[in-house]
This record gives structure tokens, C-alpha cells and sequence, in this order.
DNA sequence: CTTTACAAACCGCCCGGTCGGTTTTATAAA
DNA sequence: TTTATAAAACCGACCGGGCGGTTTGTAAAG
């Protein structure tokens, strides 16, 4: 077999086992050692591919971050013909694959949290580009940023196991976040002082 | 000093040192001999209060649990009077105050998680009985689901350090979520079968 | 004097990481 | 095509340190 692809092999046996036990016996299990067993490679092959297990995380996170990307790219460009929010449109519906998808995605977040909560720069400067362009693309910012937080509410309390939501149920609220008609009755047109204590921040735009 | 006190000094002392060393250095870092240091016992010290480390996180979760139930039960008595969906409100103002409340809560969650996921049992049974009791009391059950899991989304972005959110703009976003008034425009009287695919759904209602 | 709260030394295990050696693939001169 | 050599992939024994937990001892409370 072609080196390239022995070592390719090796990574994402590695990476694999390493969901596996996560997802199994919890981040707390996860140890290199773990890994060789699960994997079938020996420690020492582990160690060849990946320095240290830091570097295990790193891979883990970017391996996940590559496959979402994946997922939420050609949504987007369907979206941006069809949806009048196509970035929040994507967000969501990835999130909900993020559900769905339960040995993967987040719990690799997990994993990286325990380690090393440093790692976390990287989901996180990725967000922080979504985020801004949800609020760019929305009339009403605030409404969006809510339907973005419901769908990760309804995620994280899957992945921590906290919610008893049955699969149809958290499916139908996804398909309400997605649903634009639905949230077009209370979307308040930019800025709008709620009365109450007036503080005059921006509120220019489109007057 | 009487033995009693003695002891619940000791306690609270070893459960507030591992509160800081997860918030401090990530869960990854709780250990018995770090409580021990943090707290200024000696181990054997804390070991004479827990016999174990699973018994360590137990009484912290016990302990924020009880926190904010002593948070949530006078707000959902005053709220009882003044909101039409009382347990919805304290639920969603229970997880701002818990957002706000930075080196506490759910690091206790997560410290449990990782250490052993079937701690979760505790929180999450309570959670169902909150879940139950804010859809009995909705006119449009989903919708408040909806208003929780956003609620829950920004908690959690907070906690694991994902959200850049500033807290200005967290604030006034869970003061849209508390407010009744703003999400009445699109409920839809307790159960519409959705038909299919035909999206018949949009906002009737108020037409 | 018994019991409880705490201290400190100690134990065995498993962790992340190293190291010397073996097997497999890559390169290229004969 | 063969053969000599190197580089890369892989193995598994090993190491120091830190882990959860125990034991032994002491001082205070009852």
C-alpha cells in the first residue's frame, strides 16, 4: 500500500476510535492508550502520526469542522436561491445534521474542552464569521440570533443528553426554525427602541 | 467550633475550590489533590468528607441545584401573578441569572460529564419535569420550546466560551425571549396537524 | 474515653510521552 | 530487474509523574 495512504488509513483509524470513546465512556476516557486499543494500532503508530495527544484534539476538531463545512456549503448555495436568510437557513439546518448525527460533531468539542479549553479559538472564530453574517443578511438581527440559539439549545442539550426530546419533536421544531414565514409576523424592521429605558445606541440604517 | 459547622465549613470549602479550579483551568484539571490545595485542607481532609471523587461531584451538582432553585421558586411566585406563562418566564430567567453567574452552574454539569456521564441523571430528570410544565401551560407548546432552547443555546454559549456575544446584547435578547408580549403574534393555538409537506403553516391567527 | 475532623505519608495503577528496534515502502545505481 | 540504501510506518517495552484512594497518627469535640 501507498505511504500516503497507510498513514491516512492510520490517522482516521485513530480518529474514529477516538469518537468512539468519547461518544461510549465519556471524554474522561480518552487516552492515548485507549486510542492504540481501539484503533488496533499499536501506541507507538499513534504516536507517529500524531505527536502528542493535543495534536489528536486538533485533528479531531478540524477532521469535524471539514465535515460540516461539507454538509452546510452546497445547502447554502440551494439556500441563497431559495431562502430570503440563506446564511441563518444554513446554520440551522446544519445544526439540526449536527443532531442527527449523534456519534460526531460536538463531541469532539467536548473532548477538546476537557484537554485543553485553548482549542476552543478555533470553532470559535469560525462562529464569530457566522454570526456576523446571519445579523448582515436579517431585517430583524435579534430575532435571527434567537432562531441561531434555539437550534444550538436544541443541540447541546441533545449532545449533553439533557433532553428528553424525542427525535420527531426536536425534528418538527428544526423545521420551524427553518420555516421563514413563520417569524416574518413579529420581525421588527432594524432598530426599534423598546420603549422602556431609552438608550439611544446605532438605529440609523434604513430609516 | 461545633463539629457540625466544622464539617459543613470543610465541605463548602472543598466544593467552592473545585468550582474555581474547573472555571480556572477546565475540567480536565479537577482532581482530589488540586481541591486539596485550592481549599487549603489537606487531602485527607476531603477525603474524610467524600468518600469518593464521584461523591465530590455529586454534592456540587446537588448544591448548584439547589442554588437556583432557591433563585427560580420566589421569581415563579411573583411570576404566577404577573405572566401568562409563569413557569416558561422563571425557567428562561433562571438561565440568564445562570449566564450571568459565571463561576458557577453548569461547570458543575460539565465536570460531572466528563468524570461520569450518568450524573447527568440527576439534572436531567429535573429538567423534565420544567419541560412538562412550560408546554401544559402554553397556548402554542412548540413555540415555548422554542423560547427555552434559545434561552438554553445562549447559556451554553456562554459557558463553553463559543458565544462573543458581549453581555449587553445577551441581556437584551433574554429580555425579548421573558417578553410575553412579543411572541404572541405567532402562536398557533395548541395542536394543527401540519398535513404532509404542504407547508400550510404560516402565521394564521390574528388574520 | 469514644467519636469525629483533619493531617500526612504512602500505595498501586494508569497516564502521556520516549526509545530502540523491526517491517514496509521509496529511491536509484548497477 | 535486481540490489543497496534511505526513509517512513509501526511496534511494544519502558519511564517518571500524577491520579484516586488507603492507612496511620493526632487533636479537638462530645
Amino acid at each position: 500500500m501507498d505511504n500516503a495512504t497507510r498513514s491516512e488509513r492510520s490517522r482516521n483509524a485513530a480518529l474514529d476510535a477516538a469518537i468512539a470513546i468519547v461518544a461510549r465512556d465519556g471524554p474522561g476516557r480518552l487516552t492515548l492508550d485507549a486510542i492504540a486499543r481501539e484503533s488496533g494500532l499499536s501506541k507507538g503508530g499513534v504516536m507517529h502520526q500524531f505527536r502528542t495527544k493535543e495534536a489528536v484534539l486538533k485533528a479531531l476538531l478540524e477532521r469535524q469542522m471539514l465535515h460540516f463545512e461539507q454538509f452546510s456549503t452546497p445547502y447554502r448555495a440551494k439556500a441563497r436561491a431559495e431562502s430570503e436568510n440563506p446564511e441563518l437557513a444554513t446554520e440551522i439546518a446544519t445544526v439540526r445534521e449536527a443532531a442527527n448525527t449523534p456519534n460526531s460533531a460536538a463531541l469532539a468539542l467536548l473532548a477538546a474542552m476537557v484537554e485543553n479549553p485553548d482549542l476552543m479559538a478555533l470553532p470559535r472564530a469560525s462562529d464569530e464569521k457566522t454570526i456576523a453574517a446571519i445579523r448582515a443578511e436579517a431585517t430583524d438581527p435579534d430575532l435571527a440570533m434567537l432562531r441561531w440559539a434555539a437550534a444550538r439549545g436544541l443541540l447541546l442539550g441533545e449532545l449533553f443528553g439533557m433532553s428528553p426530546l424525542p427525535k420527531v419533536e426536536r425534528e418538527r421544531l428544526f423545521a420551524r426554525l427553518l420555516d421563514d414565514s413563520q417569524w416574518r409576523a413579529l420581525e421588527k424592521p432594524a432598530k426599534r427602541r423598546a420603549a422602556a429605558a431609552s438608550k439611544s445606541t446605532t438605529a440609523r440604517k434604513r430609516a
